[in-house]
RNA sequence: CGGCGUGUGGCUCAGCUUGGCAGAGCGCUGCGUUCGGGACGCAGAAGCCGCAGGUUCAAAUCCUGUCACGCCGACCA
């Protein structure tokens, strides 16, 4: 290929709407163009990027038995009827009419046209267990997308599912397509992805895993322990509290006026307490009927509304205090609260002797409120978020580290959700019918291309991994119009392409400044360059785009040179990946 | 869905306060000089100033509405 031919342009200016590196780096690149809100094209180099991703995921679910097939982008909304999430699901779900008015949906993921593929096939014990994937584009009406290419509505996508008749069966699986999936960052070249537990959401079922590429761009939080592998993502993980310190001794109960006080800030700084030793109010109300869900945390955390919701046991919005309510706004404690409400109380809390809490009266708060000695009966739940430096609930200490990743990966265990809402039952062995239990397991290919450059790049260009990069070797001629040089550049082009090597070459007659400029923005790994300067000592310069190699080297022994860099380059990838345990 | 902001050649932006011929740099086309980190000169092409309505002799500029996009939040496999 010859940058010359090359569709797509390259630009010296950082688009006004790009935030992060990764986005600016690949439309200046000439990687990707915007064509609607959360909607990218991509060019020839990126196609390229995105291809050898979806190989590589090819590879490796070929590699524990993945059978691939492809799922329609429309489906009827029957199919989401029978497992419910036709209504279940919000918005991010298109739905719409075909021409004669029956519904239709877009997928957005396909456990539902899975369950449908292989109900009829896989009626007997014998069929277990196997798993089918795809790689296919998904729309999802995203609330907010942005990032680039990182939260996007309509993306590329490999979705796999899996098929047991146990749940032994299903862990067995699971650990195995945990690995495939280690495999598949390592061979990306960004084994430095790491795992996560999460919480299962929508998606149901039990076991989770995020994967998570660490960095301060993303936008899901990563909660980790620097004693121990604790890792969770912040919406599963569990809270530990010490209220061991001095002078939480107890006091007693009084109710003391506060006035105009209706943040926590104001209530400490007006009464000059602790905020560890206060409690916070932060009222939600269920979806379905809107009864008022009061969560007490305290002062210095914040509520984890994901667990909050576990609890509960259905959807919750943040609520709306009236006057006319039984809730007075501001100063809503657990000490007398009206019974209307559904109170929780986070473990946060629990051993303070002596804490600060609203009086459920306008203008009063508590002080000296011990939970154990004054309320009927407290129990303790965990609904709070996890802070830095907090206790880790695995090892103990305190260790929590929270740090930013990009989500670029998640495995599920589904159990039966699907299978026993859509109704697929096979005969066992003794006849009897049973529920398969299913796993789904799924990366996103764009998102990961653009985590990889959001990771690997410096100011001037991606630097991608030769394993995904769009070429292994660009050939930069400076002084094209040079008979000697382009002959040379001409010759290697040709002899590098024969032996297989993937080869970009940019023979174009610009400056060296803007040949190198673009050459950096493309990230190819390994560059050439043929210049006159070289040529007067019979030579070329090869270098690589992370600058670790810097050579001038004969030029009838630049082909092989070149082979070896590659190899090496690729060595070195592999070297990373994990073997099955 | 809430808050803030932005819409002017392909890109980055000025012009808007105080209404009066639509501008610059980059990019693009041609010619020439240059040539190892985004050169320079000359000549050129390219604009429903987001859209609609209003005020005015006159609107990119003022008013009203609307749409789109971005950021923060809510939400999210």
């Amino acid at each position: 290929m010859k940058v010359a031919n090359l569709v797509g342009q390259t630009f010296k200016e950082k688009p006004s709407d790009c935030v992060i590196d990764s986005h600016a780096l690949m439309v200046r690149g000439g990687f990707m163009k915007y064509v609607g809100n959360g909607i990218y094209s991509e060019f020839p180099a990126l196609r390229r990027v995105t291809a050898k991703i979806e190989n590589i995921i090819r590879k490796e679910m070929d590699a524990i038995d993945g059978q691939e097939v492809l799922f329609p982008v429309v489906l009827p909304a029957s199919l989401w009827e029978e497992s419910g999430r036709f209504e279940s699901v919000g918005s991010e779900l298109v739905r719409f009419k075909d021409r004669n008015g029956s519904k239709h949906v877009l997928g957005m993921t396909h456990e539902e046209a899975a369950v449908q593929l292989v109900r009829e096939y896989a009626q007997s014990y014998a069929r277990y267990p196997f798993m089918i994937y795809q790689i296919q584009r998904k729309f999802r009406d995203e609330a907010r997308p942005r990032a680039g290419m990182i939260r996007v509505r309509e993306f590329t996508m490999k979705d796999a599912y899996s098929f047991h008749t146990s749940q032994e069966d299903l862990d067995k699986y699971y650990e195995l397509c945990f690995q495939a999936y280690n495999r598949i960052f390592q061979r990306a070249g960004v084994p430095e992805v790491v795992t996560v537990k999460s919480d299962s959401g929508m998606m149901g079922g039990s076991v989770s895993h995020e994967y998570m590429l660490l960095t301060p761009v993303g936008e899901d939080s990563v909660v980790m322990c620097n004693e121990c592998d604790y890792r969770s993502n912040m919406e599963a993980a569990g809270n530990r509290v010490d209220n061991t310190w001095d002078g939480n001794i107890s006091e007693e109960l009084e109710c003391v006026e506060t006035p105009g006080c209706k943040t926590i800030d104001d209530v400490c700084a007006f009464l000059k307490s602790d905020v560890k030793a206060s409690c916070k109010a932060v009222v939600y109300q269920k979806n379905i009927d809107d009864k008022f869900v009061v969560a007490f945390v305290r002062g210095d955390y914040e509520v984890n509304e994901t667990k909050l919701r576990n609890l509960v046991g259905g959807e919750i919005h943040t609520a709306e205090i009236t006057a006319d309510d039984c809730l007075v706004a501001g100063y809503i404690g657990p000490y007398g609260i009206s019974d209307e409400a559904e109170v929780y109380i986070d473990v946060s809390l629990k051993g303070i002797k002596s804490i600060v809490a609203g009086a459920n009266k306008e203008g009063y708060h508590y002080t000296g409120l011990d939970l154990e000695r004054d309320l009927e009966s407290v129990q303790y739940v965990d609904i709070s978020k996890v802070k830095e430096g907090g206790i880790c609930p695995c090892c103990g200490k305190p260790a929590i580290t929270v740090k930013r990743g990009i989500e670029v990966g998640n495995i599920f265990q589904l159990g039966t959700k699907y299978t026993k809402s859509m109704n697929m039952q096979y005969t066992d062995e003794n006849g009897e019918s049973h529920y398969p239990v299913m796993g789904c397991y799924g990366i996103g290919v764009g998102r990961l291309a653009a985590s990889v450059c959001e990771v690997h790049h410096d100011e001037y260009g991606p630097v991608w991994p030769i394993t995904i990069a769009p070429w292994e070797v660009q050939i930069c001629c400076l002084r094209a119009d040079n008979e000697e040089t382009k002959k040379v550049a001409d010759q290697l082009y040709k002899d590098l392409m024969d032996s297989g090597i993937e080869v970009i070459y940019d023979d174009r007659q610009i400056r060296p400044g803007a040949m190198f400029s673009d050459a950096d923005l493309t990230g190819v790994p390994i560059r050439v360059t043929v210049s006159p300067r070289n040529l007067k000592e019979s030579s070329v310069e090869i270098t690589t785009r992370d600058k670790s190699v810097k050579d001038i080297v004969p030029i009838e022994e630049a082909a092989g040179y070149i082979q070896n860099l590659r190899l090496k380059l690729f060595a070195d990838i592999e070297s990373h990946v994990e073997d099955y345990k």
